[in-house]
DNA sequence: CTGTGTGCAAACACTTTGCAGGTGT
DNA sequence: ACACCTGCAAAGTGTTTGCACACAG
């Protein structure tokens, strides 16, 4: 477990601490994206500013990546392993409105926009807002 | 002039004040979408609040619509005349990466996505990030 | 007189930075 | 010894609410 953990961190170029298999640990268990303040709730005793800074590492190597989902606040998912956050790598996020979980639909990907000219695409945030399966009867 | 800002605002069922009209006046000149922010500096001495509450009045009424691009803020912008704010109404935006600004990208409707089962749809948020084309070389 | 709009102030939520102490190599 | 990580504190930014007064119908 810890291994598998490790193993991940050290792929993307992050030296393993304790703190940051913990963080790993509950995003790998975590199904949908999760906020800066859900994430410190889920530790009984964790600083604000070392997870911000960790969920940061994170990011920049590409381990995670961040959705504004429209909620107030970014949220962050693990990428598929394969991800290199570019265009072609993303995918659709739904918001629920009645429970608030963000889903990463890893299976949609975000249709190709053609720009008007001179528009040079970087990456694309696309939130998809509704009812999820769990609270639609 | 002023008479066709009232106009607009009364056909949006919004009771029309100093303070809204010249609000519409700005949003109205506007080519791209402005924060709350940015819409507060645009005026010698004039209150958040009030700010806050007439966008929030105007969207309410589908006056205008808000965008999420990720910049850390909620951005606004004018509704196109027949638009209900329906999923079929949304538009692309593209928030560049240089300038800051966010254009509303009018003509390029938001792509229809299928969800998986049981996911209902409500309403879409998708926002292109990149280089505009003023910032291009 | 009543309901609505406005301005000021303050609370709030989330993000971000500074700094000092700790840890591992 | 050095670079990096962590924790505490505080500042920063943007959003939201409470309250009292102004104003128009």
């Amino acid at each position: 477990m810890k291994k598998e953990i490790d193993n991940k961190l050290k792929s993307k170029n992050i030296k393993p601490t304790a703190m940051r298999e913990l963080v790993l640990q509950v995003l790998t268990e975590q199904k949908t994206a999760i906020s800066l303040p859900e994430l410190e709730q889920k530790f009984e005793k964790a600083d604000k500013a070392t997870l911000y800074r960790t969920l940061k590492t994170f990011q920049e190597n590409k381990l995670i990546h961040s959705i504004e989902d429209g909620s107030g606040s970014l949220r962050y998912a693990l990428c598929q392993d394969a991800c290199q956050c570019h265009p072609e790598d993303l995918h659709v996020h739904f918001l629920c409105a009645v429970c608030g979980q963000t889903y990463c639909l890893s299976d949609i990907p975000v249709p190709k926009i053609n720009l008007p000219a001179k528009f040079q695409l970087e990456s694309v945030n696309m939130v998809v807002k509704g009812t999820c399966s769990n609270c639609k009867q």
